[in-house]
DNA sequence: CTGAAAGCGCTAACAT
DNA sequence: ATGTTAGCGCTTTCAG
């Protein structure tokens, strides 16, 4: 009579296996892991049907203690409301399932809790390699990372202290200011972060770059905090004076948002009054209008991320990657003319 | 001579800091775990002394084998760049960090690798306890969950198989259609989702419930997926109907947005012509219109359902938490009286 | 072709 | 007050 009951995954271990079929557990592992042509078909076949029966499944731990992996990835960021960053994860977590890991995500507020959750997941061993998509430029987070055994990659991110898996930003700044130029702009500003974010350099670069080599003045750059509320604020910065841009490119989607509510909340209109190119795009068809943009590939970013540390992890040599998709343009409605007046 | 090199955290262990000091391993985690008086203060501070140089910490995956437990929790989820999940995810994170767990996260696209990932989280031992916050009614997954010797809890859902965490749906939707009637509103609809939600269900039947008590005739519930596209569909096939409705209480913020530009795209303009009410708030106050929402406790329920886990995980009694902060309406822009000829 | 033995780093009875 | 012992479940030489 066998059991009728199912047996509850994960509960027997090999030496239930080894016990039931009359042979040694590390028979059974070696069996199980598949690596060994030499056992006789018959025990292979015992031990198969046995493992299926009981339901055998690998204790994660117990095995990672013997080998001193862990089967899991960690990723830092800063917010996982921002779509951004959800999209990135997104493309590391379908990645790292594929490479068989399982994601430790860990949402950090700032500098000193970056330090805090790197510490807390590297040097507890819980990862065997780690993402970071937040700037770690503190001198307590590059000590952390450089003191560390654990390989890491930065995603959309540049840094002295260890790889990176990037797009050309600098191609998607001059690809909105032309975009912008084109329409017939030229006053043109930029809403950027805060200095230490390196991506808002390099697109701001590549949007400098563009204006100046049409012959426009030097582009007012407006700079904030990465967010609705921070495109709010620097759009409404702008409008307020007496001669201002009819053309913005806003770092990324969340910036463009808050600019196009600010300008909806004084009356400006998009885009008879005033274009908007953003980036980063799904999100944006659903706005009113719907916001012009530059593809960004976010997923693809995560997901190569992952590609690099499963190889890091393996040994092999890493290396900085920017990915080869050129900045692509989605047309919708947030750009025109400028107003006639301008 | 000490070492003039920081000593790379997690490098050393218990055996390395028993040779230096001269005691055994056991007396080492004696001291270490903080549990035991019994400890001379001299070898004790020697112990602490020790570990502090060398940059000791425990090896998690060794700890945890030896007591069978993880410190480790999961979460299931369909769409991390849905921001009502983002911000379950968040608070859980926020709550599971205080109570000393590492966060993993899975997104499933379907009930298939719903049940895949379930059975490689908890058949492979890597965690203590689950948040589930998908449906999970297929076969598969209930009979997965039922043979499961970890404690899980569902979040923002209810469930046969196991404790949930949830607000008054019910207590939305009433508010949202009193808040559509009080406009002057007379033709309601809701645009829900597939039946299989059962949040869905709860908020609509609330909706009817005040419908009904206003006296007004049975609403029109548009259903659909939960998305921007859903909710951009469903909006869309409700205007095409000859006597539309003017007012519309939209699943989520999701939902919400994607109505919102339906009504745009129609021009059909917001408030004037129809009015809308969605939930879950932060995020509808940069749409245009900002949306007037119900605000949702997602955090709440996340952090929540991370307790009662806990809970769990100790061996306390779950049960069912129906958070109490009573729905609040967050007034904005898109709600006005119906246009006259309705 | 298979088994015995050792050990990953830690904890927890149980001795002394 | 501290050490001894045993073992969590698994993998991996090394012998037979």
């Amino acid at each position: 009579m066998t059991q009728i009951q199912p047996t509850p995954p994960g509960r027997a271990t090999l030496k239930d296996i080894a016990r039931a079929v009359g042979v040694d557990v590390s028979t059974v592992s070696k069996v199980l892991n598949d690596g060994v042509i030499s056992v006789r078909e018959s025990t292979r076949q015992a031990i198969i049907d046995e493992a299926a029966r009981v339901n055998y499944r690998p204790h994660a731990l117990a095995r990672n203690l013997r080998t001193q992996r862990t089967g899991a990835l960690g990723i830092l960021l800063p917010d996982l409301t921002n779509p951004v960053y959800a999209a990135t994860v997104r493309g590391a977590m379908r990645q790292a399932e594929l490479a068989g890991y399982v994601m430790l995500v860990a949402e950090v507020a700032d500098e000193r809790t970056s330090a805090a959750a790197y510490l807390k997941l590297v040097s507890e061993r819980r990862i065997d390699g780690l993402i970071i998509a937040v700037t770690a430029e503190s001198k307590e987070m590059i000590d952390a990372i450089q003191g560390s055994p654990v390989p890491h990659v930065f995603v959309n991110r540049r840094s002295t202290v260890g790889r990176s898996v990037t797009v050309d930003d600098q191609a998607s700044g001059r690809l909105a200011a032309r975009t912008l130029i084109e329409a017939g702009h030229k006053r043109l500003a930029f809403i950027g972060s805060s200095p230490e974010l390196d991506t808002s350099q390099r697109r701001r670069a590549g949007f400098v770059e563009a204006c100046e080599a049409a012959g426009l003045p030097p582009v007012v750059a407006a700079v904030g905090p990465v967010s609705r509320r921070g495109g709010f604020d620097a759009l409404n910065r702008l409008l307020s004076e007496p001669t201002h841009p009819t053309g913005v490119f806003a770092f990324n989607m969340l910036v463009g948002i808050g600019a196009a509510a600010a300008a909806r909340v004084r009356g400006v209109r998009v885009p008879q009054d005033l274009s908007i190119v953003t980036l980063d795009g799904d999100d944006a068809i659903f706005t009113s209008p719907p916001l012009t943009a530059i593809a960004t590939p976010l997923g693809e970013m995560g997901a190569r991320a992952v590609v690099e540390l499963d190889a890091m992890i393996h040994g092999r040599e890493p290396q900085d990657v920017v990915i080869d998709i050129p900045p692509q343009l989605i047309v919708r409605e947030s750009v025109g003319p400028p107003p006639p007046e301008a």
